[in-house]
Parts: C-alpha cells; sequence; structure tokens
RNA sequence: GGGCGUAUAGCUCAGUGGUAGAGCACUAUGUUGACAUCGUAGGGGUCGCAAGUUCAAUCCUUGCUACGCCCACCA
C-alpha cells in the first residue's frame, strides 16, 4: 500500500476506531495473560466531552494500550453515570423552556422523561470519547442505573444499614433552596460576598440590668432575618459582664419571644459584644450550641421553608407579615432580612454603625459592611441554608480508617505522593456523608416507613415512624410482618405519602399496617463511589479468597470459567480485574470519588479499589484561568481534533502533563504535534519510496553497518526510557522520549546517514571488497575523492549493506509505530499497514508486540555515529558563521592517525557534511578553516576564500567559551578543599573533563595561531 | 486559621548538588528528489529575593515576596 503525499488525520481516524471496535481489538481475548485494569471516571450521561475528559481519557488510554501491547489481559471499563443533580436540572430546565415544570408530573412520568433524555443524548459523550480514540471495552459499557448497578447499590446500602454504618439523622443539613435538596458537605463551595454586620439590642426581661446598668444585651449578626427563630443568646461563662445576667431571659422584638440567656464557650468575648444570638435551626454552630443547652433537634424552632420562605415557627409567634417572605432581597425584592432590620430600627432596636465623612461629621449606618465567607450550592448556585431535616447519614469515619491505612502501608499508592497528606487530612477529619437527596432522579433508598412501636417513642417530639430497610419490597414485607406479628398479606406497601394520605387508605386498609416508601435518592457519589466492583459482576460474584488470582511474577491465569489444573474454578472478572491497576483521576474528585472509592472498596470487597492512584490537574485556558462557560473561554476539545487531529491532541496533553502542575492550553504547541505526527508520515513515505517495508521480526536485524548498529542502539535506549517513563507515570518524559527519537535520531541523522547507501545500487555480496580499502586509509594514506566507497565487512551469510540498511530501517520504523501507538493510535496503526508488503500485516498494531530488541547499545557504533554527527555540526557551524554557502563542497585534511576511522565514512560524509575530497596528514600551508572535533583538529584549507579576520573571530569565540571552562574546572581542582573532600567520582570527572577541554582550548590557540 | 503548590529563555514548561534544556516565538539562511506542517545555523537565562548547610547550591534548609489551589463554624 502506498502512503499518500497528504496527511489527512481526519480520514485515518473515521477508518480505524470503527475497525478497532468492530473487531473486538479493545479487549482481546487473553484469558492466560496477566490483567490490567483501568476503571474509567463515569462521565455524566448527559455531558459532553470538555478539555478534562481529554486529558484524563488520553492517560488511561495511554496506559492501557501500552499495557495491552505488553501483552497483559487489559481491561478498561467504561459507562456513564446518572449525574441525579445534574441530569434532574436539565431535564427541568427543557420544561420550564416550555412553560412546564417537574411538579406538572407524578414522579413516575418525570423519570421516564429524563430516562428518554438519558436514550437521547447518552450516546454523545461516548461517540466523543471514540473521537479521542480511546480504546475502552465498549461491549461492556455500563451505566449506574443497569439493574444490575443498581442492585450493587442496594446490597450496599442495606448492608452498610445492618452493621449501623448508615442512620437515619434529624439535625442541620446543607440545604439548596433552589434545587429543594440536602446536599453534602463537599458539594457547598464557599465564597467571600460582601455583606452587612447588624448590631441589636436584645431587651432583658424581668427588669434585669447589666452590671454596666444596660438593660439590654447587645448581640451581631450576618443574618438578623433569624431572629424570628431565636431561641437564646448565649455569653461566654468567664465574661464578667454578663455573668449576672446567665439564666435571665431577654425578650426578642419583634416576636416578643422570652429566650434565656446562656452561657457557653462558643461565644467569643472578643469577638462584637461578647453576646451572641442563638438560632439552633438556622445556623450549625447555633445547632450544637441549643444542643448543650438541652434543646432537642425536635425542638428547635425552624422559621423557613424548603424554599428558603418564612413560615410560621411552632411557637406561632412570627408576625403575620414575615409569613411568606424570601429569607432576603431577592430580584430587587425586599425579605425578611430587610424587613426585620426595618422594624427592628422603628422600635429603636438597632445599634447603628457609625462612621465619619470627609469632613470628619459623624454618619450614622444600619450596619457595618462586612466581607462574608457564604456556602453555596455548587449546582443551584444560591446561597445555602442550614436546614433541619430527617436525612440518611453515613459513618464515613468509621470507613475512612481503613482507607487512611491503605495509604500509609502502600496498599495504595498515591502518584503525586504530595497527594498523601491532603488524603490523610481529608480523612481524618471527616464528617458523617449525606447521602440522601430529595429528588426523582437516582438511586431510590430502599427503605420504608412504619409505624412505631410502642417502645420505640422517646419523647414527644419523635416522629411517629420508623425506617424498615431491605433490598426490595418482598424482603421488606417479611421484615415487617416479623416486626408487627402479622401475616405478610397484611403489609401494605405505598408509595408516597401523598397516597398514604388518600382518603380511604388506612379505613380500607384497617387492622394491617402500612409502610410508605422513602422519597428521597441516593447521592450519586454514593453509587459511583462502587464502580470499581459494581461493574465487575459484584455482588453477584461475592469476593471470595482466590487461589488462581495471581500477583505479580505470575505467568498465567486460568481462563474465566475454566477449571485449572488445581482443579479450582477459573478467576471470575471479578476476582481477575478487582483491585484495578490504577486510577486516574482529577484532582477535582479527590475526596467526591476517589476516597468513597477506597472506603467502600475495601470495606465491600475486603482490598483496595486500586493499587495506585493518579491524580493529574486541571487544563486551564491559554491566559492561566480555569475555563469556565460563563467566561467564555472554554476549549472545545472536538474542535481541536477537527483541526490539529486526535493523536496530535492526546500527544499534547501527554506532553504537557508533568506530574503536580496544571495544564495551561496551547494551541501552537497542538499544532507543533500535529506537525510532528506530519514529519513521521513523510519518514515513512521516505523509507517506503526506498524498498523500506514491514520488519518481519521482532528482534533486531543482524547489522554490520555503524549507522544501523547504531540507531539499533538508540531504540534500546529509547525504549528504556519509555518503559522507565510510563513506570513512574512520567507521561511528559515519555512523550518526549519518543518524540526526541523519532524527529532528532531518527529523521534528522538516521535517514540523512543511510541516504548514500540507499542510493548506491546494491551490489552483489561480496562484490564490494572493503578490507582493503579500510587497510589503506589505515595507513594514513590520503584518499582522494574518486576512491570507491569502502564498506565494512560482512558478518555472515550475506546481506549486502543496502539490505540490510532496508532491513534495519524497516524495524526500527515498526518499533517507533509501536512504541508511539499508545500516544498517537491512528497514525501509527495507518503507517503500520501502509508499510506492509503485498501479503499486509497478520495482525494491527493496536494489539502488536511490545518491542524487545534484544540487542545491546552498541558503544563502538555509538561513539562513530556520533563523531560523525559532531564532525558535520561543526563543519555547518563553521560555513554558516564564514559565510560559506552550506552546499560548497569543502576538502578536509584529517590527523593521519584518523585514517581508519574517517575513511569508511568518506561517502556519508560527503552528503550529510558536504565535505569535498578527504585527505590525511598536513594540510598545506596557507590560510584555513579549523574544525575542532572530539580533540582532533581538522583542517579545512580555504586561502582565498574565507575572511580570515572572521575565521579569527569565530576560533577566538570558541575558545573563549573553552577556556572558562577550563578556568573554572582548574580553580576547582586547585581547591584543595576539593579534592579531599569530594566524591572521588567527581574529581576524577573534574579532571579528566579538564584534560578534554584543555587539549581542545590548546587546538584551538593552535588553529588561531596558524592563521598569525 | 491550617495544608499544599508554583516562581528557570519573550511565551509555555522540563531538569540536575559540580556555572542550565525542550517546544513555540525570534534572527540569519536554504528550491541538495521524505517533509516549507520542512532543513541548517544562531541569539537569548546572575534558575523570585535573602540568609544558612556544603569543597561546591538553580537544586538541600530557613525566612521573605508574589501568584494559585484546597480545607476550616468565626456570630
Amino acid at each position: 500500500m502506498t502512503i499518500d503525499k497528504n496527511f489527512d488525520p481526519a480520514a485515518i481516524e473515521a477508518k480505524w476506531y470503527p475497525h478497532w471496535e468492530e473487531s473486538g481489538q479493545f479487549r482481546p481475548k487473553r484469558p492466560e495473560a496477566p490483567p490490567y485494569t483501568i476503571v474509567n471516571p463515569p462521565p455524566n450521561v448527559t455531558g459532553s466531552l470538555h478539555i478534562g475528559h481529554a486529558l484524563d481519557n488520553t492517560l488511561q488510554d495511554i496506559m492501557i494500550r501500552y499495557e495491552r501491547l505488553r501483552g497483559k489481559d487489559a481491561l478498561w471499563v467504561v459507562g456513564t453515570d446518572h449525574a441525579g443533580i445534574a441530569t434532574q436540572m436539565v431535564v427541568e430546565r427543557q420544561l420550564e423552556e416550555k412553560q412546564d415544570k417537574r411538579t406538572n408530573y407524578t414522579r413516575e412520568e418525570f423519570v421516564e422523561k429524563v430516562w428518554e433524555w438519558k436514550e437521547e443524548s447518552g450516546g454523545t459523550i461516548t461517540r466523543q470519547l471514540r473521537r479521542l480514540g480511546c480504546s475502552m471495552d465498549w461491549s461492556r459499557e455500563q451505566f449506574t442505573m443497569d439493574e444490575h448497578f443498581s442492585r450493587a447499590v442496594l446490597k450496599v446500602f442495606v448492608d452498610l444499614y445492618n452493621q449501623d454504618l448508615i442512620y437515619r439523622d434529624k439535625r442541620l443539613v446543607n440545604w439548596d433552596p433552589k434545587l429543594k435538596t440536602a446536599i453534602s458537605d463537599l458539594e457547598v463551595e464557599t465564597s467571600d460576598i460582601k455583606g452587612h454586620f447588624w448590631h441589636f439590642k436584645y431587651p432583658l426581661a424581668d427588669g434585669a440590668k447589666l452590671d454596666s446598668g444596660e438593660d439590654y444585651i447587645e448581640v451581631a449578626t450576618t443574618r438578623p432575618e433569624t431572629m424570628l427563630a431565636d431561641m437564646a443568646v448565649a455569653v461566654h461563662p468567664s465574661d464578667e459582664r454578663y455573668t449576672s445576667v446567665i439564666g435571665k431571659h431577654v425578650v426578642l422584638p419583634i416576636t416578643g419571644r422570652r429566650v434565656p440567656v446562656i452561657a457557653d464557650e462558643h461565644a467569643d468575648p472578643e469577638l462584637g459584644s461578647g453576646a451572641v444570638k442563638i438560632t439552633p435551626g438556622h445556623d450549625f454552630n447555633d445547632f450544637d450550641v441549643g444542643k448543650r443547652a438541652g434543646i432537642a433537634p425536635g425542638e428547635m424552632l425552624n422559621m423557613l421553608d424548603g424554599e428558603a420562605n418564612v413560615c410560621q415557627t411552632a411557637d406561632g409567634l412570627v408576625p403575620e407579615e414575615f409569613i411568606g417572605l424570601h429569607r432576603f432581597k431577592r430580584d430587587k425584592v425586599d425579605g425578611a432580612r430587610e424587613l426585620v432590620v426595618q422594624r427592628l430600627k422603628e422600635g429603636g432596636f438597632l445599634i447603628p454603625h457609625i462612621t465619619k465623612n470627609k469632613d470628619g461629621e459623624e454618619v450614622e449606618h444600619d450596619a457595618e459592611p462586612r466581607t462574608i465567607a457564604t456556602p453555596f450550592g455548587d449546582r443551584g448556585g444560591v446561597v445555602i441554608e442550614p436546614w433541619l431535616t430527617d436525612q440518611w447519614y453515613v459513618k464515613a469515619d468509621v470507613l475512612a480508617q481503613p482507607a487512611i491505612e491503605a495509604v500509609k502501608n502502600g496498599d495504595i499508592e498515591i502518584v503525586p505522593k504530595t497527594w498523601e497528606k491532603t488524603w490523610f487530612n481529608w480523612m481524618e477529619n471527616i464528617q458523617p456523608w449525606c447521602v440522601s437527596r430529595q429528588l426523582w432522579w437516582g438511586h431510590r433508598i430502599p427503605a420504608w416507613y412504619g409505624p412505631k412501636l410502642d417502645d420505640e417513642f422517646n419523647d414527644e417530639h419523635d416522629s411517629e415512624r420508623v425506617p424498615l430497610v431491605a433490598r426490595n419490597e418482598d424482603e421488606v414485607r417479611a421484615i415487617a410482618a416479623k416486626r408487627y406479628s402479622v401475616p405478610p398479606d397484611d403489609i401494605i406497601i405505598v408509595d408516597t405519602e401523598e397516597e398514604y394520605a388518600l382518603e380511604g387508605v388506612k379505613t380500607e386498609n384497617a387492622g394491617k399496617e402500612i409502610l410508605v416508601r422513602d422519597q428521597d435518592v441516593l447521592d450519586t457519589w454514593f453509587s459511583s463511589a462502587l464502580w470499581p466492583f459494581g461493574t465487575l459482576g459484584w455482588p453477584e460474584e461475592e469476593p471470595t479468597p482466590n487461589p488462581s488470582r495471581k500477583r505479580e511474577g505470575s505467568e498465567t491465569y486460568a481462563a474465566e470459567g475454566e477449571v485449572s489444573r488445581s482443579g479450582v474454578g477459573a478467576p471470575s472478572l471479578l476476582q481477575k480485574h478487582y483491585p484495578n491497576d490504577l486510577l486516574i483521576s482529577g484532582f477535582d474528585i479527590l475526596f467526591f470519588w476517589d476516597a468513597r472509592m477506597a472506603m467502600q472498596g475495601i470495606h465491600f470487597m475486603g482490598e483496595v479499589p486500586w493499587r495506585r492512584l493518579y491524580l493529574h490537574g486541571l487544563v486551564r485556558a491559554a491566559d492561566g484561568q480555569k475555563m469556565s462557560k460563563s467566561k467564555g473561554n472554554v476549549v472545545d476539545p472536538l474542535g481541536l481534533i477537527d483541526q490539529y487531529g486526535a493523536d496530535a491532541l492526546r500527544f499534547f496533553m501527554a506532553a504537557m502533563e508533568s506530574q503536580g502542575r496544571d495544564i495551561k492550553m496551547d494551541d501552537k504547541r497542538v499544532e507543533g504535534y500535529r506537525n510532528f505526527a506530519t514529519k513521521l508520515w513523510n519518514a515513512a513515505r521516505f523509507a517506503q519510496s526506498n524498498g523500506i517495508g514491514a520488519s518481519d521480526t521482532l528482534a533486531a536485524p543482524e547489522a554490520t553497518l555503524p549507522v544501523n548498529r547504531w540507531i539499533i542502539g538508540e531504540v534500546t535506549e529509547t525504549l528504556a526510557a519509555l518503559d522507565k517513563a510510563l513506570e513512574d507515570l512520567r507521561f511528559d518524559a515519555a512523550a518526549n522520549a519518543i518524540y526526541h527519537f523519532v524527529w532528532d535520531n531518527f529523521c534528522d541523522w538516521y535517514l540523512e546517514l543511510i541516504k548514500p547507501i540507499l542510493n548506491q545500487s546494491s551490489p552483489p555480496v561480496g562484490e564490494v571488497a572493503s578490507a582493503e580499502a579500510s587497510a589503506k586509509a589505515d595507513d594514513g594514506g590520503g584518499l582522494d575523492n574518486d576512491t570507491p566507497t569502502p564498506t565494512p565487512p560482512h558478518k555472515g551469510e550475506g546481506l549486502n549493506e543496502v539490505d540490510e540498511t532496508r532491513k534495519v530501517a524497516g524495524w526500527v520504523l515498526d518499533q517507533i509505530l509501536v512504541m508511539l501507538h499508545p500516544f498517537m493510535p491512528f497514525v501509527t496503526e495507518e503507517l503500520w499497514h501502509a508499510m506492509a508488503g503485498g501479503e499486509g500485516r497478520s495482525y494491527d498494531l493496536i494489539v502488536a508486540k511490545w518491542p524487545n530488541p534484544r540487542a545491546e547499545v552498541d558503544a563502538e557504533a555509538k561513539a562513530e555515529i556520533e563523531w560523525v554527527i559532531g564532525f558535520t555540526s561543526a563543519m555547518r557551524s563553521a560555513k554558516n558563521e564564514l559565510g560559506i554557502a552550506p552546499g560548497a563542497k569543502l576538502d578536509c585534511w584529517f590527523p593521519a592517525v584518523m585514517g581508519g576511522k574517517v575513511a569508511p565514512l568518506i561517502s556519508t560524509l560527503e552528503r550529510v557534511a558536504r565535505m569535498g575530497a578527504a585527505n590525511f596528514g598536513d594540510a598545506p600551508e596557507g590560510a584555513s578553516m579549523q574544525l575542532v572535533v572530539e580533540g582532533q583538529t581538522i583542517a579545512v584549507p580555504l586561502e582565498g576564500i574565507i575572511d580570515i579576520d572572521a575565521e579569527k573571530a569565530r576560533l577566538a569565540k570558541a575558545l573563549e567559551g573553552v577556556s572558562k571552562e577550563v578556568k573554572s574546572l582548574e580553580g576547582r581542582l586547585g581547591n584543595a578543599n576539593f579534592v579531599e573532600r569530594a566524591k572521588p567520582e567527581a574529581v576524577e570527572k573534574a579532571r579528566s573533563d579538564l584534560a578534554e577541554k584543555s587539549a581542545e582550548a590548546d587546538r584551538l590557540q593552535a588553529a588561531l595561531d596558524r592563521l598569525g
């Protein structure tokens, strides 16, 4: 197949991806092979690919393709997340656009609509992942609300409940009044906003007075509206200003509620007046203070409804004019906050804030301006309201302990290591995790509420019902039947509170027990935490110690479903692929997802979910800003793929991914990697047009020519660097290693060096008697330009040098394609096939073998080629600086001792360095250019051609550079402390460097002297 | 208030206890049959500041400055 002149990434991408997928090569059947497993962070099912996904998935694909090439049973689990809040919001927004809303539908109807939307848009992101070239196992694509996955979720909830690790509790929760659901601590984002600090007088009741004589206590607040539900005023127990009134009461303005003055350490005497109003139902601190003061959560007054509008408190003391107002000003309409301030001001309860204007006059303000750290919901974007509700909580602190331990003892390796501290810090201070959400889209909590038994009531504030937790209705029916001592048929299950409240339900079922299903769904992260095992067959495949599961160093695995020799069943998918080998995620979901996976994985599987956790940073806009829709600086990865190709984008991501740093977007760099792909394309095209084709060996071919021996050694070194980099998860180092090899070593030098070989006709083996020529050269005798190209002797049975070179070049190109494939899968696969001869390749590159050159680096060849490179560079540089045409063929005089070394290279040097005749011995008298290469001076006579002064200046400059180094080395070696105390190797190196540099300086000096 | 990260060439970033590298940009130059999405050559950095450790510091330690991120209930 002839390689096209033009490299067209789009055409290649469209061709190979479907081929790979349809032929099942993303997970070839390798039952005997050691496993390698990564689970993909499931993207939001209705989302689309953003630049962060591009980074995340590129890195994973590199590792999966690499391990697949290394022969592993590489499994990349893929699927999508139902993303409860996000998805429900999208669908609700769609309804809003049609002047419709969720509550116009039943729960079933609405959820049906979400499913429809999921079906409609759910393919978007998976299509986009394919465009990026990601080689996931699509045949096992999953969704967090798939039936089997939901079973896992239910089991986890029920088990945790039965293990007393999930409980229901009434306490303050972060409530999003826009989405009307509870959210977890992690979903709250605090940001500073400008606000005010108001000071109020709370009059003391019963004529009490402070020692200072005042008949009120001053309190200050940033949230005046909550005073409608104040239940105390707290002062520090040792604050002498207030000790006399502790235990007495104040009468709250507006509501007239009598509340006690209590002593609590929470009150900071240094702050404001030292007295603080306590609203246990609307402030996390106050909640704790209230509890300490003996107020049960059920007694705590609540003055806001789910949308943060004022409602009547239990004691009925909120004036009518407040009912229904929003908590604060919204859409330019004043809310309860503004009205409270107004009424307090009118009543003389507001202590004004005094400032002086520029004329020194005092000015009164209602409040002091102040920056307030305010909690916002990360999805809804509105201020979070601490709200008193019953929610489900997970005892995260218990689950966190083993996860801490796993990192400490190395079961989980976090890369980069700096994140360990963050891991520990968060895990060690972890709070109960609120997992219930007041949404319709998600995993419904498997709890049903039944009446309390008589002995279950603690106090009058307790709810009437208790939860019964089970995986399904049959199970809960059985539990309830036992609990209530009635036949299972007498347990009636209703789905909603509305249904329960319907006329007749209770009367029709008189004598039976009615259970009402919990209305809430689970936090999305509760389910995605199970991804590493829920996607592999759990809970059907329970985790059992499996003797045939092998660790590192194992050679074979029994095939799934087969029976191994020992008679033990072959490992299940779960057994084979759990723990996963690696998890790659952005650090932004470290707590949301990674930490929870670790907790759940260890708890339910008894083993960590993954051996290594790699955390990468954010992809930022070119100016370093975070990308966001509102800023309008979002870069669409699909656009970059269209423009530069998926390979280029992928390579960019890899090359920029150094550990512990964010990536700044840089289109020019993506373009550069597109150019790199083009470069490779053209190199392959050149190779092909010179009779170079696919290699027929995996091991390096036998080679006699230094240039071939050299490039084979370079492959070996590159491979080692690449393997090391990928082992260390240094994607940048890996990308740079292969980039440098392809462009610099292979294209710039190797292909240039073999051109003279390829251009000669292919003489039959044995006809080129080169030994003679070499021997002649060794004598130091002059060789003129007409001497036939000397060729080193051939070993073994016969390849002439053209054939050998073609073979080696074909092999090297094959190795390049394999090594580059994880980074640039498309162009490499295309070239892999394009380079093949008539028969074609017997397998696709995606399942090729990772290089195993079984070749040592040939030091002799390496030295020789490096000398050629040094000579050529010196020649080019000198010509350039002296203004000599680069194409000018200049005769050279080499020292006689170099005859043996130079003679075989003459044709190469003629071509690459544009050398004229090679002569050995002393150069003729007269002006000449002097090249100093590795300590040898080569004279290039240029009488009358060059500007002597220019050459002098050039040499002087070179001498200056070398002298500087010599001076530095001499200084160091002259320092007795250095010689005595430095490591012997360092001293030795300094000595040899000095010898070398001094020699070079001497030669340069000599060359200068010759010019007069 | 804690924790973390980053400061290296004009830009974006690697890197090492022994006087620094890449890509892009820049300058000069090039129609030598792979490639101008290219070749060749070149300029450009007291490695944020200060002190310390060391024979030797861009690298280790401490402090400072600047920027960024995360966590935390300051009314």
